[in-house]
DNA sequence: TTGTACGCGTTATCAA
DNA sequence: TTGATAACGCGTACAA
């Protein structure tokens, strides 16, 4: 900078200004152009960041092994969501996965360094240190969940899990399957907590404890492993709701393996309208989730608070999967009826049918994917 | 830091000599990070770079699609593969995708602004702005790939893409089909074009122009594409080459979908070794590709150039799948043979086999998937 | 409209 | 071993 003053000969103050807008001549402007063009100047972020106390970058926080950001679409697909609004604003997005101690440590150094100037949170629990981290900051944050009771004053966002998953699990036992189980994911983090109550409110009385399998993560080889647990405990089985997607291929799989045909021997229903649902055969049906839309208002509750307006922190739960109203963007007049409707997929751009089922929106590849009459 | 100072009853100067090793008095020591505890405070990142030059933070440079971070579990294996690197050694990793010309512009002021100390750069192509910045901030980086001509001095890490696809379509070939055809992906990066090479240079006489379906990237939904182009062009097609093994997974949904069965009418084999490979029924034949060692080796060669060592800028090629050596962990004391070995799978840890066939290790989960008089 | 000068929070140099 | 003090590169209040 000192160089561009010299060439432009006016001094450091003038060229400041006109890199940050000011009242700057217009002589004086193209000189300093000219000679910021000519040096190949380019500001240096960190004095910048200094005097300004901040950084223009956000950062995208996933509190889970590092190999589920490449398994789980539903996680990458709400971090597209997110980096689009937040490169929209000319924000940088910053990556953040926690699966260590050692990585708490270095995050925690990153965070406090000032080199974010705000966070989206995904798959916080209760009493995880970052989350602690991020309220003692103030660093403006939201989170992508119910956030853990601790940290009130912090909006989030997410979907209703536990009504989606009654709803799927009603529509499981609906096709007349009657030993029915689940492949619960992730039970220490809300999402898979609430998949779980839901799967045992549609049951009711029919819920038996010993047909839940639980798995640490929404992980395809997870599913494997549920499903060969709930075969061993019950040979019977005939109906599984996964805890998302990728479960649910996984215990495709080991159901291929075990020589039980899908879905004329077990019924599998999963969850978030991934990928995983239409790469497997027979396709799945399963709950459509704005997984893109959860990144971009995470990220945008974000962005209002670094703008300091007010914000609702109270949580946002977005209509698309649980409210019973179809997704804002494709709502015709209408409340939802049975009546099908064209359905992008999360991101083939396939075309799907959804359907409004009680209180939740679920996509499937045919009517549906297990009526056992309609299957061969 | 100004209250640490006072707290304790030293001047700043001891206090940052506590914090990044000096010489300190023990009693210096005891009070200054008893006051570092009571104050609660955190060194400002911003303001150590702006003094030190460094940031402490390493970038990962990905010149593709955002969906195809999501998609490509190659992109994401090399990526997990140089986080491991980074933070082992102290770095924070920052993910830079550059999907457009505002990205292009913002990543550009990232990189100028000190933002990061050196870079992994993935699937650039020749001139690439990028590129081109990062070799005239002479930031250190290494490439994935090989590099553009133009930026001699950068290093590279890569594979031999070229002999490792003129053996697997060797061996398809080798399996009787007549008609053999390849859906080429991303020909304008090196890897793609190289894979090419070796399809032609395999089939030498019998290749067929025709036979090539050129498609964007490694994509699933591209090698659908692809595939029913290819069946347009030659009903009677019976092999395929996939560029990548989301491609192949692609290509089979649409053999599917054209009623053909693989491998009896049609034969595919793909390339990564990726979870794509095991998840398709039936499961591919592919090229391993050591992915995460390829990530791990290229933010080794980053983090050398930041310690001012020494550095191989030609290039270094991982030998696991193309230099007709098995990978150095793995490595009998004997040559290669066709005797099997047990190796794990990419990141499932599924068992698969894999042989060295001519100068290439390929991964299949049946003797070999595609012989037809193997399967039924 | 412009220049001057101070301060952002550290590290590094030097003399003590 | 410690304490002053000068950078680091920039934004901005203030004076001109």
């Amino acid at each position: 900078m000192h160089d561009v003053a010299a060439a432009a000969g006016v001094s450091r103050g003038t060229v400041s200004r006109v890199l940050n807008g000011g009242y700057v001549s217009a002589t004086a402007r193209a000189a300093i152009e000219a000679a910021i063009a000519q040096v190949g100047y380019v500001p240096n972020t960190a004095a910048r960041n200094l005097v300004t106390q901040r950084s223009q970058a956000v950062g995208f926080l996933v509190l889970e092994p590092h190999s589920l950001l490449l398994e789980d679409p539903n996680i990458g697909a709400i971090m597209l969501g997110a980096n689009a609004v937040l490169s929209d604003a000319d924000y940088q997005m910053v990556n953040l996965v926690i699966d260590s101690a050692r990585d708490t440590e270095r995050i925690t150094k990153y965070l406090s360094g000032g080199f974010v100037d705000g966070a989206v949170i995904v798959s916080a629990r209760a009493h995880d240190p970052i989350t602690q981290l991020v309220a003692d900051l103030g660093l403006p944050a939201t989170f992508v969940g119910h956030p853990p009771d601790l940290e009130q004053g912090i909006p989030f966002v997410g979907i209703d899990n536990v009504g989606s998953a009654r709803a799927i699990t009603e529509r499981l036992a609906g096709t007349g399957r009657r030993r029915i189980g689940m492949i619960a994911a992730a039970v220490d983090r809300d999402s898979g907590a609430d998949r779980l109550t839901g799967f045992r409110q549609a049951l009711g009385d029919r819920f038996d404890p010993d047909l839940v399998a639980e798995v640490a993560f929404y992980h395809y080889a997870d599913g494997m492993d549920g499903m060969r647990a709930l075969l061993q405990r019950e040979p019977g089985i005939d109906g599984v709701f996964a805890a998302s997607d990728a479960v649910a291929a996984g215990a495709m799989q080991a159901l291929r393996e075990a020589g039980r045909a899908v879905p004329a021997d077990v019924g599998i229903v999963g969850f978030d309208d991934s990928p995983w649902a239409q790469r497997t055969a027979p396709a799945l049906s399963t709950v459509h989730q704005p997984a893109k839309e959860i990144g971009a208002r995470a990220a945008d509750l974000v962005l209002r608070q670094l703008a300091g307006k007010s914000v609702e922190t109270a949580g946002v739960f977005l209509p698309t999967p649980s409210s019973g109203a179809p997704p804002p963007d494709r709502a015709g007049p209408d409340p939802p009826s049975l009546a099908r409707r064209p359905w992008p997929d999360v991101d083939q751009g396939l075309p799907r049918r959804s359907r409004a089922y009680g209180r939740a929106w679920i996509s499937f590849p045919r009517p549906f994917a297990l009526d056992r009459r309609r299957s061969p």
